[in-house]
DNA sequence: CGTCGGGACTTAACAGCGTTAAGGAGATCC
DNA sequence: GGATCTCCTTAACGCTGTTAAGTCCCGACG
């Protein structure tokens, strides 16, 4: 049970409660009766403050962007000295996955869902301002944005989809079995070693990629892209 | 109603059917029972051909990646004249997003869930074949690869998500109004119209980052990459 | 030919789900 | 001090995935 006696509900606070048992019960387990039971409430309350269980899923959705959004401004700001684009959308793109795999299926949750508010905006703009001040055309650092969010989203949800526990070491996968029964296809079943391993250095070197390829071909012009101070 | 007479029903049988019901109803509508009067037969018949019904989503994962596997077949194999490694696995990850995109939530159910055979095996052991064939060592091919389908399940996962019809031109979102919440974001306003629109175009530009950057951060010995012949 | 066995289904039922309708306690306002 | 509004309750609806038990049909065997 939370604590809550007299204050009465409003939707951050169940957003937070659902988020929370998120991680106790997994997206399947996730029901109104189970939040509202957490809350100390019958589940048709819930009603007043979402119009739906989609609005309630949408609004952790922007509860996760908020806390992510709290990570990202402790980053160094557009113009700084020091700040390449690069290091600036890896470490967004690290502490994304990061607040994904806080939660049992985080990033199914995250994915699809539209946001509540504009809580998202400012980080946004943040992000493409780091971009644009590094030599990317606006439409190009949407596309740049776009496309490292797309991979890291696509990475991360098959890692959860995988593994029952993110933060335990065991890969709840046997690999062996899996080796096995690959025999007659050798490169699919060394494969397995490379992919279902260190989920952690595979997102690295995947990310690597990515950034580099946006580096080539989206940026447009040069200057300044990791130099010192402002314009 | 599917013509069935006196023939029995089987997994692939009851996949296709689903997939096909896919696509009016969509992954919310799709319940057991709708699929078995489909099928002119009783909800709990379904459970003698699977376990339960993540089985049977299992099932059209697996049912997808076989339509998936056939055109990937026709593509130049691995050691052929004219076939470089960028080509064929932007062919492969396009082949595989217009699987996604023919059904409805294709993306959400195909993604995280189990393969029930190994159907998948031999087009993945081509994909790796052409892959070192290229120059690619066997674990910086499975990376590559995992790169490039993390980014296509990301890409469309969230294109479906946004759009209510994938076949459609129209953006079942407003742009406009969009932009006027964003009035004091300019760049994130900005984005919208290169994030939501032409999906086709966006989704290409992404990849050819993604291939650019592997080529260049994976691929580790140079030779034969599109040059003619076999060793 | 008869009957036995098991494959492939049906019918009935269960607990739990999201959701709606109606109502009621308690603060707030005129 | 009665009306209004906010926030929640109780009751109920139709639907879901799933289980248990029973039934029908077909092929094999003595």
């Amino acid at each position: 049970m939370v604590s809550r006696k007299s204050p009465k509900l409003d939707k951050k606070q169940v957003a937070e409660t659902a988020l929370r048992l998120l991680n106790e019960v997994g997206l399947e387990g996730l029901s109104l009766r189970v939040i509202a039971k957490e809350l100390d409430v019958q589940a048709p309350a819930l009603y007043w403050h979402f119009k739906n269980k989609q609005d309630l899923l949408d609004e952790m959705a922007t509860e996760m962007v908020r806390r992510m959004a709290a990570d990202w401004a402790r980053l160094p700001p557009a113009g700084a000295e020091g700040a390449d684009w690069q290091e600036g959308l890896r470490a967004r793109m690290r502490g994304m996955r990061e607040h994904l795999l806080r939660y049992r299926d985080g990033a199914k949750v995250y994915s699809g869902t539209r946001f509540t508010d504009l809580s998202y905006a400012e980080p946004m703009e943040a992000h493409l301002r780091m971009l644009t001040a590094a030599g990317f055309t606006p439409a190009g650092a949407a596309r740049a944005w776009l496309t490292a969010y797309s991979y890291t989203i696509g990475y991360v949800i098959e890692e959860q989809a995988m593994g029952p526990d993110p933060a335990v070491g065991t890969e709840g996968y046997d690999l062996t079995a899996r080796a096995e029964r690959l025999e007659a296809f050798p490169l699919a079943a060394e494969a397995g070693w490379e992919i279902f391993r260190d989920h952690e250095q595979g997102f690295e070197e995947g990310l690597e990629a990515v950034l580099t390829g946006i580096g080539a071909t989206m940026r447009t012009r040069g200057e300044r892209q990791a130099g010192p101070g402002r314009p």
